[in-house]
DNA sequence: CTGTTAGCGCATTCAG
DNA sequence: CTGAATGCGCTAACAG
């Protein structure tokens, strides 16, 4: 156990009320220079700090937020962890971070026990699927937004990017570069970044009057490991005849390198290629990496704003948020 | 405010006292069978949910761990967090991170606001320069555990990794290459990896009978820019003659990668290079890196399970872990 | 200006 | 087997 002092053991030397303490600590009014003084003198020496815990069972707010990621270990994620950690630091908020490693189950636990821990808000990065578990906050009359993913439930908030145009712009550099028949690499189908940034390939696809192909749509899981074992195999039988390929993010991109490295294939020559996020690194890949640029950063910052924002807003009926960020193309060599 | 059932509710409904709910829902012994079902159903129907927060208070345990950490975005640490991350979450415990961003100032101001949360324990990669918090943790009687980042004070439970080996193996490495003069770019001077990794480096060089030349040693930040700004000026007047780079870590190494290629220079061939952490990128740069691998996932993991020990142990007495993982070689492309 | 009282939600004595 | 009383540390309403 820790040895704390507590607010009793200051009264009991300043000889006051436990109360006077609270209110000298907390500069109120009405409380005596002298005493006041006396009191964050003794404060000062005995290292007093206040608990949060009891605090927070008292005023009813904890200074924490949760957050609950999909994948840690996706660097998309930790550019919007530091954003998030950052925006919230400034602010005097906690963040408890959870990852639910794109299962619903895990999602569904950690939401469950951040209401437990009483948080005063909640980020989340939705795994998809199911929703019960934003029903849930709304009935608990927890606050929360959206990253990254949206959701088709009314009067919730978000803070995404506007993938449509990502996936657009990827698809639409390809075609100017004289590509028409392009291989789409996505992911998890259940989350609207995906869904989204089909629907921008396809719309690149027909604005540019090129007839959409399903046989060139792979869905596969966000691993690098996985889009490498998917090319491999597509590379085995390539009757698609396909000159390009787009990804879902940068992680598939860097497995389809791979894959062709592997084959002898070169990037752009082989193959051209653009991915999705741009994460740090994709700068520094064996062939710099063509991509959509996500605010990674702002996207977490602006999520903390918004959660702030209707946590100090006391009314109940604040209505939601809807930010959409732009991304944008980086061209590097792969395409 | 949520919309809480307590405990309250439930025993006016079920017509005992709040009491006879609490032992009910704990499955403490003395319960009526018939009651504790009826108190269960109950529970279940209102979705009862314990308040953490007033059983932390009351109990004196909030089953959470504060973490910091001197540089999220790195991936190393993301690797870390990963390792943190699972372990605590497996033990019904969660993280409250924090991010020092290697200022020892956030590191204190972190470490203070987790002991007013009143976290259970705290794992911390030290900023290195001071170490008052330290003692503060020690004060206040809050069981911690360092990570990555030894220090020179006795009673200290730590998780690191074998630095002075890495350095060592790194450096060996290159030298059976044919390497003699050997640059070695290091970073921040106050923490023990740097120290220990360089003592390997020249432990290396001492065995195989190179003279150490400080000339040949540099200091940096660990960002993948400064080991870029470092590496083009160094070879704007390249009177050193080095023909091999070893690196503090990965994120250096990239920086010399772009740097050399900028000027042209190849990689192994105009100059062999080696880094440090194996971050999962390290396969899949311009030329895949030779590194040193350290165990991340692993040291965030065996952190939290000493931590949760300590906190175990009723005893105070409890004595220090000291816990060394060994780093291995990573034979890629670059040397 | 200050002390008393009360209560946040829970678990733990101690009586009955 | 169950209820009443107590207190974790803090703040807020109300008296004085």
């Amino acid at each position: 156990m820790a040895l704390r002092v507590t607010q009793k053991v200051i009264a009991k030397i300043a000889g006051v009320s436990v109360n006077t303490v609270s209110r000298a600590l907390n500069d109120k009014p009405d409380v005596n220079r002298e005493t006041k003084n006396k009191i964050l003198e003794l404060a000062k020496e005995f290292r007093y700090t206040p608990d949060l815990l009891a605090k927070g069972l008292k005023v009813g707010e904890t200074k924490s937020i949760g957050v609950v990621l999909s994948d840690i270990s996706n660097p998309f994620f930790s550019g919007v962890i530091q954003g998030i950690e950052g925006a919230a630091q400034k602010k005097d908020y906690s963040i408890i971070v959870c990852n639910s490693n794109e299962e619903y189950e895990r999602e569904e636990k950690s939401i469950r026990l951040l209401i437990q821990k009483r948080v005063d808000g909640v980020l989340i990065t939705l795994v998809g699927r199911k929703t019960l578990d934003i029903s849930y906050l709304k009935d608990m009359n927890v606050p929360f937004v959206l990253i990254a993913r949206r959701i088709g439930i009314p009067e919730v908030s978000y803070v995404v990017a506007d993938d449509v145009l990502g996936g657009f712009l990827a698809t639409e550099h390809l075609i100017k570069r004289g590509h028409k028949k392009i291989l789409y690499i996505t992911a998890s189908p259940y989350v609207t970044t995906t869904q989204d940034r089909l629907a921008g390939y396809r719309k690149a696809l027909s604005q540019y009057e090129i007839k959409f192909d399903e046989n060139l749509v792979e869905f596969t899981n966000a691993k690098i490991e996985d889009a490498y074992k998917l090319m491999k195999s597509l590379l085995g039988r390539d009757k698609l005849g396909f000159t390009a390929v787009a990804t879902f993010n940068d992680y598939l991109a860097l497995g389809v390198i791979k894959a062709l490295y592997e084959k002898g294939l070169k990037v752009p020559d082989d193959l051209a290629l653009v991915g999705y996020d741009d994460i740090e690194f994709a700068a520094l890949t064996v062939v710099p990496l063509t991509t959509i640029c996500m605010p990674k950063y702002e996207l977490g910052k602006k999520a903390v704003e918004i959660l702030l924002e209707q946590l100090l807003e006391k009314s109940d009926v604040s209505k939601p948020q809807h930010i959409i960020m732009k991304p944008y193309l980086v061209v590097r060599e792969s395409s």
